[in-house]
DNA sequence: TTTTATTATCACCTTTTGGTGATAAGTGTT
DNA sequence: AACACTTATCACCAAAAGGTGATAATAAAA
């Protein structure tokens, strides 16, 4: 009853639930949500299904497991322990929207987790939805809520705006040809210019308070 | 070749078809895409699958019909022959996108038609999606374009921005249990919040130029 | 080396799904 | 009534998909 095998050998549990959970992975990528069939998983893996049913308990418990390994909001909280901005956290804002809108951007596989969560109410997709929201609460307790006083819901209110709208509009460029309000989300131009509406938008609303 | 049965008559190929495309929007509604199966569809149509392929030539292309029957963008466009708004559309924009807040939230037909489009690369959903555009560049073009002059695209950047926003979020409260931002999406509190941040937002927008 | 436990594959089964030819049941015409 | 035409159902098939017991191959322990 071993449990480490060396890295080398051709027989590794836990390198065989890695595959699995890999093709989950790249299924999503490349052919959607309706291709995560049991055979196709394996097939992907280059492992016997009957590894799956093993090692996860079937195909949606591996899927759960999938969901789990991309907590992509857990990370980024890091710097929590920073002083508090005397800027009442605009400038923050505005680098946070920004860089939002260009990783999701670039980041494929987020942009499926985030149509997935509009999709299936699975339960796992719901712990992610919400993890978000905690990991937010913390910047907008922290900084914002203080700076705005009895605006703070006004400014929440942008933000949802914002966020969504970045969530929404990096998706549209990533499956869609077309343009969005005439704008061509994929070029630089356009970007551009949606990100000139971030700053503008986030500098008008610190601007009023 | 009668080619007009009575209505209550027990065979009638038109009556047949619309059951078809009714029974496609029952599954998306209470199922989802993915239980838009071919024996599904014909027992929620009450039909036999082999009608299925004689009247529309298979799933897909009955799928593709459904689509086309729901243009909810080409109704919008009605009072383009409106006088040219002496504030810029500064009062159309708003009360446009809030009603569309309102709408997209009642109708969660539309919501799943807008992340239809964000999943599969469908023609019919493409030439959906370049319909919405054609028919809100007849507004930029009519009426804000000439107002913000050399602002222009900043003006379609925010509304971009908006509108996007507006559209996730509407499909993340049907969905999703969580709050967004802290804010509950379902409730009328959450979502007046919401609403007075598009108001402020174009407010701000405007008084820039 | 033999033994034991783990890892992996294989063959096989059942259910679901997509698809179609043959045929029945209405509908209107002559 | 006999006829032709349209509408609808049925029985059936093949392929895809989910699921599992038996068994082989490997690695570690005895």
């Amino acid at each position: 009853m071993e449990e480490k095998p060396e890295a080398g050998s051709q027989r590794n549990k836990a390198r065989s639930k890695q595959r699995f959970l890999d093709a989950v992975g790249e299924i999503i990528n490349t052919v959607g949500f309706s291709g995560l069939k049991v055979n196709d998983i394996a097939r992907v893996a280059g492992l016997d299904k009957k590894l799956m049913y093993n090692y996860f308990g079937g195909r949606d418990e591996l899927i759960d497991e999938y969901i789990r390994t991309k907590d992509f909001w857990t990370n980024v909280k890091g710097d929590s322990e920073n002083p508090l901005p005397k800027d009442g956290g605009r400038e923050f804002s505005k680098s946070m929207l920004l860089s939002q809108f260009e990783y999701v951007f670039k980041n494929e596989e987020m942009q499926k987790i985030l149509l997935w969560g509009l999709l299936e109410d699975r339960n796992e997709l719901k712990k992610l939805a919400q993890a978000r929201e905690d990991s937010g609460a913390l910047i907008f307790e922290a900084i914002t809520d203080p700076h705005f006083g009895d605006q703070a819901k006004r400014y929440r209110a942008v933000t949802a705006l914002m966020v969504a709208g970045i969530y929404y509009l990096d998706i549209y460029a990533s499956t869609q040809t077309a343009t969005f309000c005439g704008l061509d989300l994929k070029s630089n131009e356009g970007r551009k210019e949606i990100e000139e509406a971030i700053t503008f938008l986030i500098d008008k609303t610190y601007d009023d308070r």
